[in-house]
DNA sequence: AACCATAGTTAGCCACCGCTAACTATAATT
DNA sequence: AATTATAGTTAGCGGTGGCTAACTATGGTT
């Protein structure tokens, strides 16, 4: 089951929430990324129906093994892409964003490429 | 007026078109792209709609001063981005393909950035 | 008990952007 | 002249993925 650019963005969402939050709801999820409650709900029904998460009688998100997978893969795309445009010159803040973009359509080959030139030439 | 990740790529394909046939056609595009006429046809209507081309009464394509700048900085967009991810070890055909999706999502501070770095280090 | 705030869902809208089916218009061929 | 091939358009579908409005469910307050 493949999940589309915005799947991808949700799970990597609750990765990073779960990282400080300890407990992450749906509500923390539109917060975070700026989205309406129904938009958030529709796209965890999707993660949850994908096997992507678990969301217990409280609301309460965890992520399975595959969700999980995937959310570390986004967020190393994410940290990796960020540091790299650095190095390069680009302020924090473009970085980010635009490894955020980048981070959902680059292929594996190029950014296993990316990331071994930059930590050799960090 | 401003253009989504579809309408640039066919500003590209009509730029890349315009430099080999001299002549240029929405049936062409359709060949070079691997989209339907009807695609093809909806999507030409919004470019000339918002003055990036224009279509003569024989169906020839051409781009205006707005769709040529556009098109210019897409196509200098993939081939310095196809160059850098070539030059990090990445294949041709899979830099093209990542160049591709990517040069519509970086940021002009970003793609500067690269585009610097990759000219000085080839 | 009544009320209100918070969290989530359902229904339905809209834009983007592919598609097929079916049409029109023009040019080439028989 | 009739047919066929080529080019383009119109109508409408389907999926992604935002949104608002309006509902339900639950829990804390008065």
């Amino acid at each position: 089951m493949a999940l589309h650019e915005s799947g991808q963005m949700y799970l990597e969402a609750i990765y990073v929430l779960l990282q400080k939050n300890d407990k992450v709801r749906a509500i923390d999820i539109g917060a975070y990324l700026g989205y309406s409650k129904p938009s958030v709900s529709r796209a965890l029904g999707i993660l949850k129906n994908g096997g992507f998460i678990s969301v217990d009688s409280d609301g309460f998100i965890t992520l399975n093994d595959c969700g999980m997978a995937l959310a570390e893969q986004m967020y190393d795309r994410h940290t990796v892409l960020t540091r790299a445009l650095v190095s390069l010159g680009v302020s924090e803040e473009t970085a980010a964003e635009d490894a955020c973009r980048i981070e959902h359509v680059i292929s594996d080959e190029s950014f296993a490429a990316v990331k071994k030139y930059f930590s050799e030439n960090k």
